[in-house]
DNA sequence: CACCTATTTCGATGGATGTCTATCCGAAGG
DNA sequence: CCTTCGGATAGACATCCATCGAAATAGGTG
């Protein structure tokens, strides 16, 4: 089952509980961004102006082993965020706008008219936990 | 730290790298979000018509115990996703709006004028993330 | 106060995960 | 070929995490 497809097929969160297919794909996703150095990696290969990053400059970036980056790198590979390309010596990697497209959505909230959505509501975000 | 204010100070993934502080908060978020069970309890309560969804209906949604959802929305809890309140004997769990708009504002792909590539830095200044 | 119900907290455990070093692979140049 | 260089894989290790059962807490009701 590809990545992507779930993606596709999952409403927004405010819009109707996920069913446990669509959360174990989304979550695979998620899970991926759920670590600050493949964030950073995303993020600098997402605003790059180019489009693509080598991963030399991946590595110079962060005081971390080239292995470690390298497994970072095949894990944002896998759910679907990133491409690879080899050319001559180098890899290139390339955002998916596609799947992060998706995730957005997913994560967007009902169109702010205040008697709209389902999970419209005042907002209460006063109390805080702990 | 509060993990609101990062996410209000982080720029998209699509305009700019995150630094290491930003990114290390970001991720908390994604890591808990990151899990099928929590995905599905969050978005249980965010497509809640009424707004907040009581412990018990939650537990019944799903075949694990109950100290095991209770740890769930703790970690959504802590991680400003949801916030609780207790009433007699239940406790109703309700969505944080702003935290899931922000992620997904995080997560915005830049306006899509087709001749720019999705890391063009000219157009930045459109995407505002409150 | 004693009891019941709803929920949280505690402690333990098996499995996943991030990081490292060492090694391997693939491409380019002698 | 042999070497070198960029990058991926393999294996090891320490830590984290989802889950459970047991116990503690809080509110409601006798």
């Amino acid at each position: 089952m590809e990545l992507l497809e779930i993606l596709e097929c999952s409403p927004p969160l405010t819009r109707e509980p996920l069913d446990a297919e669509q959360a174990a794909g989304v979550a695979r996703v998620f899970k991926a961004l759920g670590d600050p150095v493949r964030l950073r990696i995303l993020s600098i290969v997402a605003s790059r102006a180019g489009g693509e990053v080598c991963v030399c400059d991946i590595t110079d970036a962060f005081e971390l082993s080239q292995p470690t980056i390298s497994h970072h790198l095949k894990v944002l590979k896998e759910v679907g965020l990133l491409t690879s390309e080899r050319r001559a010596s180098w890899v290139y990697y390339r955002l998916v706008p596609e799947t992060l497209g998706e995730l957005s959505a997913l994560l967007t909230l009902p169109t702010s008219r205040p008697a709209d959505g389902p999970a419209s509501l005042t907002a209460t975000a006063a109390a805080v936990s702990r």
